[in-house]
DNA sequence: TCCTAAAGCTTTAAATGTCAAGTAATTGGC
DNA sequence: GCCAATTACTTGACATTTAAAGCTTTAGGA
């Protein structure tokens, strides 16, 4: 199975997290729970495959996309609100990253403070390669979807989305 | 924002995982992103207040629920399986709740090798009280969702997750 | 019985992640 | 101009997670 050491066999095969929850639960914590087994299996599947057949890492291959849609370069802090993750995490990756020569920082003319962050012309390549890639396994995990229902997910999870950022300013606690 | 250390004012607000994904891309990939976003940020509200309001993280909180809904007691190798998560992290999980009382590992009489893990009295009472919150968490965080809605994603997603685990036998990986 | 293989759990190393503190540069009010 | 407050990034401490190696126990065959 995905590698945990311990592996499940078969019959585990339908024994996941939403198991967290029961027939009496409501509705909108199954639902949760079933949102969250999906994505971490997709995620766990990528991850996997990044690191077999890339040698590299989620967050990597999230900072070198990010940089791809930035020709111009992001600043760090431009990255790590993109990547939602904190500023301290964005140095060490881009410390990784540079030191195999993916991307280069380049002090910013205007900010004496800041660095930009852009992809050398070998990270540039190699993210091309990964990202054509990473785009097939998504369409291969999807495949089973039409069309119709591509578009009728994306549409309430745009929805969930909303409705999850709605509570983000007020922070009903109770 | 959650919690990076440079915060995001309103003005990034739409700017996050998703802008990895540009307009000509796969709509399969576009969706995962969405995904993948909408997850975290539902992820990442739980996570803050289950350390803000009970001191404990989300792994434990699983480790617990599955517990809680296994009365006998599961073996460190169901609950991995269970939670999808490797072995050697169980132990860690476990360990530190068995230091606070809230779980007991008792030696399987039938396989020396095991050990099964309970809840002990604190612990039930416990997750009881934390699961009781969370639950309206989630549903306060869907509130913007119609029981149709949330049945819709329900079924999708159920389709996704068939479609995702379908090429586990196989690894089609080009 | 004995020996090899496998299973269950723990331990360890490397990567990622947060937070807090520290350094350097910029901004804004006086 | 000057100085305080802010901003950008780095660093260090600590937590979490995975994969792999290690230890103990079990299972099965010679």
């Amino acid at each position: 199975m995905a590698r945990g050491s311990t592996a499940a066999g078969p019959a585990d095969a339908l024994l996941d997290l939403e198991t967290r929850a029961g027939p009496t639960d409501h509705a909108a914590l199954r639902l949760w729970l079933r949102l969250l087994a999906t994505t971490n299996l997709i995620e766990r599947r990528v991850r996997r495959k990044l690191e077999d057949q890339f040698d590299t890492t989620l967050p990597r291959f999230d900072l070198m996309a990010q940089l791809h849609r930035a020709p111009d370069g992001l600043k760090m802090g431009e990255a790590s609100r993109r990547m939602m993750v904190s500023g301290g995490n964005v140095t060490g990756i881009a410390d990784s990253l540079e030191r195999e020569g993916l991307i280069r920082r380049i002090a910013d003319p205007r900010d004496g403070r800041a660095s930009l962050l852009r992809l050398t012309d070998s990270g540039r390549r190699q993210f091309r390669a990964m990202a054509d890639r990473h785009e097939r396994w998504i369409i291969e995990i999807f495949a089973e979807l039409g069309d119709r229902e591509i578009a009728e997910l994306a549409a309430l999870l745009a929805r969930l989305k909303t409705s999850a950022r709605g509570l983000d300013e007020q922070e009903i606690d109770r």
